[in-house]
Order: C-alpha cells, then sequence, then structure tokens
DNA sequence: CTTCTCACA
DNA sequence: TGTGAGAA
C-alpha cells in the first residue's frame, strides 16, 4: 500500500475529525458542501474522514484565519494540485534520467569487458607467435 | 450520535 | 461565512 493510499483511507467520524481540527460539525459539513473536502460515507451515510481530509481541513482553518476566503482558498489548493503534479513529473524525469545512466554504466561496462577480452585474444595470440619463434 | 433543510445575520 | 432549530 502506498503512502498516498494510506492518508485517503476513510477512517474517522466528524466527531474525531472536530477534536482533531478544533472545528464546529457545521463548519465541517459547510466545507464539505463547497467542495474543499471530499468524505466518503458509510452504508448510513454517515461521512468517513481520511488523513487527507484531516489536512485540508487543517490548511483551510489557518487560510480562513488569515481571512482568505473560500474561493480564494479553492485557488490555493488548486495551485498546490498543480504544482504537486509538476513535481511528480519531475520525478519521472529524474527517475528516467538514471535510467539512462545506468544504461550508460552497463555499456561502459560491456565495453571493459570486450576491452578485455580482446587483450586476452592478443595476449594469447602473442603467445602463439612466441610459441612459433620457440619452435 | 449523525443527517438534512430552512431561516437568518 | 457561518449558526440555530427542528425533524428524521
Amino acid at each position: 500500500m502506498t503512502d498516498e493510499e494510506r492518508r485517503s483511507l476513510p477512517l474517522f467520524p466528524i466527531r474525531v475529525v472536530k477534536q482533531l481540527t478544533q472545528l464546529t460539525p457545521r463548519q465541517i459539513r459547510y466545507y464539505e458542501e463547497h467542495r474543499l473536502i471530499y468524505p466518503e460515507r458509510t452504508e448510513g451515510n454517515q461521512r468517513l474522514f481520511s488523513f487527507n481530509d484531516v489536512d485540508r481541513l487543517l490548511e483551510v482553518k489557518r487560510l480562513i484565519d488569515q481571512g482568505v476566503n473560500l474561493a480564494g482558498i479553492k485557488e490555493i489548493m488548486q495551485l498546490e494540485l498543480e504544482s504537486q503534479a509538476q513535481l511528480d513529473l519531475q520525478d519521472e524525469e529524474e527517475k528516467e534520467t538514471k535510467r539512462e545512466l545506468s544504461d550508460r554504466e552497463l555499456r561502459r561496462h560491456m565495453k571493459r569487458e570486450a576491452m578485455m577480452a580482446a587483450s586476452q585474444k592478443k595476449t594469447s595470440m602473442i603467445q602463439g607467435q612466441l610459441s612459433h619463434f620457440f619452435h
């Protein structure tokens, strides 16, 4: 299981999130209504929040305290999503670069092996020529 | 306990 | 932006 999957698991009822964030249940539902969080539901239609949801709520709370309105918070979170996507892309490029480096190292290794083999042949050829002289 | 909706500031 | 009340 990846970290992202772990952070997205629906785990907490609203009463726990309330304690974790110091937000009123009313506010928490209000933020969901305005699509700042996306909690899952139980079979009884009760909200289940993930670590991600709690983190987002804490971020929302922080931004509200700083006087940012909900529209502004959405924009900020959207920007964070995009910059995170950019970081993921850079990660992939880095991995690809490493794969290319590995390939070069492999070729260098193969070249060394080829040269070793060639020098072995030279040696045995010289030995053959020398053995000819010693006849 | 939680859900939703309507009203209200 | 958020609350209170009331019903389920």
